[in-house]
DNA sequence: CTATGGCACGGATT
DNA sequence: AATCCGTGCCATAG
């Protein structure tokens, strides 16, 4: 009599709402787990590996939507869908593997398809080919481990075009990219940046000649070695630190900041993909929530068929639950993936110019105003918004919550003046200044965001205009 | 004396 | 109820 409570049936309605709950402010990976999980365990739900078009349910070849449908969403804003792929980062095998990976079509990693599109139009086409197995040979960070003779073993390709590809492969998005490690890929990135620039110039000298040095933040070894100030040095390194990313494969995250808690040790792989099916600014938004899961569950049919015919027998029991429960599963993952399909529509066509143009687009909007409209508790869309990451069309992964960041558009701003100065401003002209642009906020709150963006102030940037 | 950063308070948001 | 954010006041560095 005491195992009923395990699996009663007057527990469902409240352990719906909880599970519901709990899915929703699941992260991808967390909620594979979940999934994988419940599979294992309950025989009555099934995965159906089927392709199908995740917006009209026809099957397919492939995944994505089917052509017709997006051919009939074409005039609105965006395409919001629940795409049946897990999302893209698999573990990544380290050590030495003699056999060209298999390049797998169906599960492309999109950061490298985000580099080859780029490459695309510079690239020999005879070129892709390796430029694939670069890219797939790549560690989580970025970098390429193996050494040069060894690709060259490998892939038999001579070593110049392996070079040339190597650095095509640096130089485009996430900068830095296919580097044997972090001082390379940071070398690689001030590459990009103008080198007329005497902090860049200086950033370079000291990657080149003082890293170790670097490492253990011995500044006045530094100064000495390259007969520069300690003043200099920080400087430069505050640069370094603000404007590159020694990790090329974590991408941006935020502003680039956050080298607290938040672990920045974890590439977080998307919840959410945004793409543009053409370069065209009017062209809709492919807005692709991942399941966790390659496909879809639903509850084994063949098991209910079964329960049907024989209601009886010892083991109807034990399968009603497992039906009830795996049924209960279904409907909340489908709630999930309702919730977040809203949210995200809402989301794009509210932020589209933010997605495409930048951070000064953001417009300031709160989670109680979103929940109002979905029709939701708002404490639902914080558990939405939580704990999950989007990557929008032009590579940048950020949180999902730097969409409610109010001061986001302000910061921009600020960067904005700075950069256009040309005797440095003090605080107080900045504020005055964004009072002209119609931004009203103290010169206090000024000096906040500007330290939160890492921009020194009026006095000490004095010093590298000077320098200039 | 001025520009900036620290502390802390109140109000909004989660 | 807890947290975050903008701001005012004040000490201090330059």
């Amino acid at each position: 009599m005491f195992q009923i409570q395990d699996h009663s049936l007057r527990p469902v309605a409240t352990a719906h709402l909880a599970q519901t709950m709990s899915l929703l402010e699941l992260g991808n990976l967390e909620l594979r787990e979940r999934v994988l999980e419940e599979l294992s365990t309950n025989p009555a739900l099934e995965l159906v590996e089927e392709r199908v078009c995740p917006l009209c349910q026809r099957r397919l070849p492939g995944p994505g939507p089917c052509p017709r449908c997006i051919q009939s969403s074409l005039d609105e804003e965006a395409i919001v869908f629940v795409s049946p792929r897990d999302s893209y980062r698999k573990p990544i095998r380290r050590g030495g593997h003699d056999e060209m990976p298999e390049l797998e079509p169906a599960a492309p990693e999109s950061l490298a398809i985000h580099v080859l599109q780029q490459l695309a139009a510079e690239l020999d086409p005879e070129d892709r080919p390796l430029a694939v197995y670069i890219l797939s040979s790549l560690d989580e960070d970025g970098f390429l481990q193996e050494p040069l003779p060894y690709l060259v073993r490998t892939t038999r390709a001579p070593m110049e075009q392996l070079q040339s590809v190597l650095e095509a492969i640096s130089h485009v998005d996430p900068p830095g990219l296919a580097t044997p490690g972090p001082r390379k890929a940071l070398l690689a990135q001030l590459d990009m940046l103008p080198s007329d620039d005497p902090t860049v110039s200086l950033a370079k000298r000291m990657l080149e000649e003082t890293f170790q040095l670097m490492g253990q933040k011995d500044y006045a070894q530094i100064a000495k070695h390259l007969k520069i100030s300690q003043k200099t040095v920080r400087q430069t390194l505050a640069f370094i630190q603000e404007n590159l990313n020694p990790y090329p494969a974590r991408a941006f995250w935020g502003s680039g900041r956050g080298p607290q808690s938040g672990d920045p040790n974890v590439y977080h792989s998307p919840d959410i993909l945004i793409t543009q099916r053409a370069e065209d600014a009017e062209s809709p938004l492919m807005v692709e929530i991942f399941s966790a899961m390659r496909g879809w569950l639903r509850v084994n049919p063949l098991l209910k068929k079964a329960l049907k015919d024989q209601a009886e027998g010892p083991q109807s029991e034990e399968w009603k639950e497992h039906l009830e429960r795996a049924s209960l599963f279904v409907k909340c993952l489908q709630q999930r993936n309702n919730t977040m399909r809203q949210l995200m529509q809402l989301l794009v066509n509210e932020q589209r110019r933010f997605i495409l143009e930048g951070d000064r687009h953001l417009k300031p909007m709160t989670r109680a105003e979103l929940a109002e409209e979905i029709g939701v508790h708002e404490s639902t869309i914080s558990r939405a918004v939580s704990s999950k990451s989007i990557a929008l069309p032009d590579g940048r992964i950020i949180p999902l919550a730097k969409f409610f960041d109010r001061s986001l558009s302000v910061r921009d701003r600020i960067k904005e003046i700075v950069k256009k100065e040309t005797t440095p401003l003090t605080d107080a002209q900045i504020a005055s200044e964004l009072h002209d642009q119609g931004v009203d906020i103290a010169r206090r709150t000024v000096a906040k965001y500007r330290s939160i963006e890492g921009i020194l102030p009026a006095r000490l940037r004095k010093r590298e205009k000077v320098a200039a």
